[in-house]
DNA sequence: ATGAAAGCGCTAACAA
DNA sequence: TTGTTAGCGCTTTCAT
């Protein structure tokens, strides 16, 4: 029922292998014969076995793409990029999405690294120990994660918080709130980081809640501890948490940003439709994505370890810039605290 | 480098087959030699596989899911619902993007056909005939599509849409507009069918506008036409575009409620977030995913058509309800057209 | 330029 | 219960 390569070679009234060599490496072929095997693969509507073929070659065309959380707005952007790019390159792309569990995580990446020529592991929740046990598995690009000797594409998230930071003391606020995110992640680490440090530069107090779930709901829960730290401005791990709290902060009647000024980080699509509209540091995800899947696929495109640089070549990383969107939601400090 | 299953026979001093068998049928392997196999398969790191596994066995343990647009919030939980499901029963999904694209759609299932088990087709654009093919060539569940003899999850966008027109004429609206979806779209047709009935039923006017994109922009694009039209109330094919329109006509100063109301359909977070509120059909995405992808494998799981009923079993079709969620961007019809 | 033969890593009859 | 033998569909030497 299925058509292999036989039925063609004996259509065309050739040897498997000439039909082989026709499909790959159409050159050495001679022309007229390989009209008429192309005449039977059209025919009989033949399509090569890939596995078969991947069996052989050791390669399979297609990459694994590992997130956090498929249903989080910042990741599909960030999909579709690398997608695009896989599929101009005639790669398939496997999506899996870890649901910010580092075990599913780890189980995810064993299972695909023999179904892909590598893997783009996007906001990895591992620690660098395992990550770098995986990549010796398979080859790998990360994202919004630094490991020595592993490529990745990075987004400065921690000059986006410092430009939020300062917008704020620019406004007046003198006690800021951190709403800090999952314990794994690595931009988180960057985020705190550098509000700390431009917190302590510009002589304003900050405190650190956390770390909370990436959620609107999480957002939602903090209202409280954020109040409580009696900060007038907050800036929070990502856009979805700054809504979710910018949500309860209403229905408790404090005004954004009369009374409290609220930031996000990411700018999803979603960030414009508050009201007020999300102040927040923009990040490039699908400049991200595509750059990511480039990198792997030039780095793994080179047949295996060319160049005559097998440790350096590939571990190169990119760094993109964010930037500061001032929209509605931050605005003067209130001369009292609320 | 490499370690394959020869080498965990030659470690546990047994014959290949015998490693294969304490793999997958360990019953028919004695205790203690299964325990020798399982001791150098740990010892070596020694994983299977697939490709070879499934070049034989025919079932590759993975199942495509091709969407229109990974990045329209429609999708994303529907997609991690199916995912889970797989996950569950030990199934890898390759997540496909067409950009509403009907020919990279059929360039996708066929590149896929081949390397899945089953192919979960989500709201396609191709036509009936070009569906029908594919279908011989693998197994496949639709979602959001009616095709006689595939079997499908459907939502009942039809049921919802016609309760949005009975809402909206209740509030005394009599001159309605209809922004319609993409062409291929079985959902667009599914609430123009709907939607004219229901306005005829109600002796209410209604314009169609479109087909447009499904997109935020396309509905911003359609401010003009829908006050050319002289509705009072529009119902959109979907929450991104009602948001859309919703940006477009307070750019103008049309007030929402007041002047024109609007309903989408979907139910996405976003909805949720706008001002006014997005009043919309709510959509059981995330049950859709999962049902279809259960439908998939079960189908599959019975190891190629059994239960005696070649032909039916596979076929049937599910229909999940949607609902109306009211907000505030719907409410009395003026006195007087805007 | 083409055919013959070997084999990628594994499973599935069939023997023993 | 275990080993032997054939392949799954394809690519890739090696001859011719």
């Amino acid at each position: 029922m299925t058509v292999t390569i036989r039925d063609v070679a004996l259509a065309a009234g050739v040897h498997i292998s000439t039909v082989s060599r026709a499909l790959s490496a159409a050159h050495k072929v001679r022309p007229d014969t390989r009209d008429r095997v192309m005449a039977a693969v059209e025919a009989l509507g033949y399509r090569p076995n890939p596995q078969a073929r991947s069996l052989i070659t050791g390669r399979t065309h297609s990459i694994g793409l590992i997130v956090a959380d498929i249903a989080n707005p910042f990741f599909p952007p960030l999909i579709k990029a690398a997608e695009g790019l896989a599929r101009q390159r005639d790669y398939r792309v496997f999506v899996a999405d870890t649901d910010e569990d580092p075990a599913i995580e780890a189980e995810l990446i064993q299972a695909l690294a023999k179904q892909v020529d590598g893997v783009l592991l996007c906001s990895p929740r591992m620690t660098d120990q395992q990550v770098e046990q995986f990549r010796e598995q398979v080859p790998m690009v990360l994202v919004n994660r630094q490991i020595d000797g592993i490529p990745a594409v990075l987004m400065d998230v921690g000059h986006g918080s410092r430009l939020a930071v300062e917008h704020l003391v620019g406004l007046g606020h003198r006690r800021l709130a951190l709403l800090a995110g999952p314990r794994g992640s690595w931009t988180n680490k960057e985020i705190r980081r550098a509000v700390t440090a431009a917190a302590r530069d510009h002589g304003a107090q900050l405190t650190v809640l956390g770390p909370n779930p990436p959620t609107e709901q999480a957002g939602r829960d903090a209202a409280d501890q954020v109040l409580d730290a009696g900060a007038s401005a907050v800036l929070a791990y990502n856009d979805l948490m700054a809504i979710g709290l910018m949500q309860s902060l209403v229905s408790r009647g404090v005004a954004v940003p009369a009374e409290l000024s609220v930031v996000g980080i990411d700018n999803i699509a979603a960030s414009r439709l508050t009201t007020p509209q999300l102040t927040t540091v923009a990040n490039p995800t699908a400049a991200a994505g595509r750059a990511a899947a480039d990198m792997l696929l030039q780095y793994h495109g080179t047949t295996r370890s060319e160049n005559g640089d097998e440790n350096g070549t590939g571990a190169a990383s990119l760094t993109l810039h964010t930037t500061l969107v001032v929209r509605e939601s931050t605005g003067p400090a209130p001369a009292h605290a609320p």
